[in-house]
DNA sequence: AATGGGACCTGCGCGC
DNA sequence: TGCGCGCAGGTCCCAT
């Protein structure tokens, strides 16, 4: 379930940690996870070239190179990279100047790695909408305007806006003190803005606690990220709000599990 | 146009 | 105990 937090975690270790290193090898342990380009072209177009910047756009990490390509890495829900790597059970790992490995390990095969030319002109790139944090309170307030669509999946459209997953939808929400289930047009302007603050909050402090640790997430050292340990909602079916002490609700919204506390949120 | 559902995968936890 | 099933959710794709 990496989501921007935790994407942007990775991206900031991967800075710290790989930028100006040569990458000489590249070990294919599973060859699915390559999405492009589809033969030996991927390794190829790899070895020996240098890492020069990495970005992230909403969940997907870029790597840029030397040879003017980039290396393109989405987790999906399982993936992980790890530095220094063991190579034991990597989808792909990355060997580099500095002898280490970078592994890449994915338990689903949901994970997906390109090697492109320009990696502005990807479909995936192409349809993301803004993050929120370029957009202002009154930006925002006017993008829900006239959306019929419910409030929840909405927020996890990254058409609408990127970088938002299941998991920091729920707790916005619950933050920003509405139902899930609201449709996103009927939100008074008060409660857009306090929609518009409450991602911002909970996105900002995600990435200063270096994640949510759910399911397979980790950083880059293989350490656990600690903001789950501040979820409100998310996964607390059943338990007592921490607010109002109200059972947690989980309704099914979009195909998504959806937690909410039916008394805080309206 | 918005929405729903299935596909892609694997491991885990549940109920019987 | 062991088995089968549902579920987890990011993205794409198709149907309605």
């Amino acid at each position: 379930m990496p989501e921007l937090p935790e994407v942007e975690t990775i991206k900031r270790e991967l800075e710290e940690k790989l930028v100006a290193k040569k990458i000489t090898d590249v070990i294919v342990n599973n060859p699915k996870v390559i999405r492009e380009p589809q033969n030996k072209d991927f390794v190829n177009q790899l070895k020996g070239v240098t890492i020069r910047h990495i970005l992230r756009k909403a969940k997907l990490l870029i790597l840029e190179l030397s040879n003017g390509k980039a290396l393109t890495i989405h987790l999906k829900m399982t993936g992980q990279l790890i530095y220094p790597g063991t190579g034991k059970k990597s989808r792909v790992s990355f060997l580099l100047s500095d002898g280490k490995l970078l592994d890449f390990n994915d338990q689903r095969l949901f994970g997906e790695l390109r090697v492109v030319d320009d990696w502005h002109k990807l479909r995936f790139i192409q349809s993301l909408g803004p993050e929120l944090s370029t957009l202002s309170p009154k930006n925002f307030q006017k993008m829900l305007t006239g959306k019929n669509t419910r409030i929840k999946p909405l927020l996890m459209d990254q058409a609408f806006i990127s970088g938002i997953g299941n998991l920091y939808a729920a707790e916005s929400l619950f933050q920003a003190r509405i139902r899930p289930d609201r449709a996103a047009s009927n939100l008074s302007d008060k409660e857009k803005q306090a929609l518009f603050f409450a991602i911002k909050r909970v996105l900002n402090e995600a990435i200063r606690c270096g994640g949510s640790s759910v399911d397979d997430y980790v950083r880059l050292s293989g350490k656990k990220g600690n903001y789950a340990s501040k979820h409100k909602v998310y996964d607390r079916k059943g338990e007592p709000c921490l607010v109002c002490k109200t059972t947690i609700k989980r309704i099914n919204l979009g195909g998504r599990g959806t937690y909410f506390c039916p008394k805080c949120q309206r």
